[in-house]
DNA sequence: CGGATATTTGACGAATCTCAATAGGCGTGG
DNA sequence: CCACGCCTATTGAGATTCGTCAAATATCCG
């Protein structure tokens, strides 16, 4: 699937559930005046469209070329049906997803623009080591938009922002949109204002 | 459970699942500032403890004297095997609470404080009328310091906004605590920018 | 190499926060 | 039943962070 592709859209009858098997996506919610949040990034093993309930809650956009694995909804029942352990599967990743809303919250509730960026940078890290990729450098295959858009903030003030950061020598930034982290532990104290403040 | 006694705390091992049956409850994280982010607030019918992790992802707090039905993890997961019904329930609440968590963060992210405010009397309005009670006059059991820390404003805003509302007509306000809808249609334009932009 | 797009930088303004003071509500005790 | 005191909510004035608008620079790709 072709980067800007869209997988699902917000309000569509959830009928397929998918997971990512290369590449990145994007999910946002739209206002009516096209103001736009970007509710995640998905990298590869994470699952798309769970929505138990009859539509998808926001929309889907791949990043780079992404494959997906589809999942038919009606298939999907049955296989629930058959194999308890994935049903179980699903509920963990539900949760984790839940957990991670709810950090998002207080970043975007309660945190200042420059913890917002550092808490991005270091979140993107640890997924990247999850997949048992390299914690630094990391890309960004997303635009300034699309970061800025889910940390609740313009890309001004996002590209600002990681010139600071690389002002202070937190990080490092690579013509390939990629970040080199320079100072883990500097960054790690600005993310929830432990210190720098 | 009396008013501002703690339920579960962040961090601690998820040992139990609860089931609100009279009263509400707020759900928040903190940063080591003692900045504060309100995640949710539950009242009667609610789950509270969905973590299928180990460890709770968030506090919660009772705001009115509450009474909650408690069911031991070990136990649970003993039910859910007896009960298949029973998991699709908790996965049904968890997605339910994972598209409540992203209507949220468009609105921390991406909405003005007159939008939050309208967002948030309506969506009490709509979640009273769940309840069968009705959509207005609506409680507002909560303190002004947990709808801004919801909200993601200062308990000043939070109080401003209410009475520009206020004065625009759309609400009136009892000496209860209570919020009276007097123009729902123009409550709602406010809520997605529709209108007053 | 050149045009289009994305990013960075700059100057200014606005929405919201901070700090401070006032007013209102509620419980206690006279 | 009313007065006092405490706590929460409201209102006000000024400060600050971040957004807006605009221009310059960098990057991408044919």
């Amino acid at each position: 699937m072709a980067p800007g592709r869209l997988a699902i859209s917000e309000g569509d009858p959830a009928t397929d559930l998918f997971n990512v098997v290369r590449g990145s996506v994007k999910l946002y919610k739209l206002l009516p005046d096209g103001r736009r949040q970007v509710t995640g990034f998905l990298f590869p093993g994470d699952f798309l469209g769970i929505a138990f309930n009859d539509t998808y809650a926001y929309s889907a956009e791949a990043i780079e070329s992404v494959q997906l694995c589809r999942f038919p909804r009606g298939k999907l029942e049955s296989l629930l049906i058959e194999l308890p352990k994935l049903e179980r599967r699903l509920l963990g990743e539900a949760a984790n997803e839940l957990a991670a809303a709810q950090d998002q919250m207080l970043l975007l509730g309660r945190k200042t623009a420059q913890e917002r960026v550092a808490s991005f940078i270091v979140s993107l890290s640890r997924k990247a080591e999850k997949r048992k990729k390299p914690a630094s450098p990391i890309a960004l295959p997303m635009s300034r938009t699309d970061i800025a858009d889910y940390l609740g903030l313009t890309t001004e003030t996002v590209s600002r922002t990681l010139t600071q950061l690389r002002q202070a020598g937190l990080i490092a930034t690579n013509r390939r949109n990629q970040v080199e982290i320079l100072n883990s532990r500097g960054l790690n104290d600005l993310i929830d204002g432990g210190a720098g403040d």
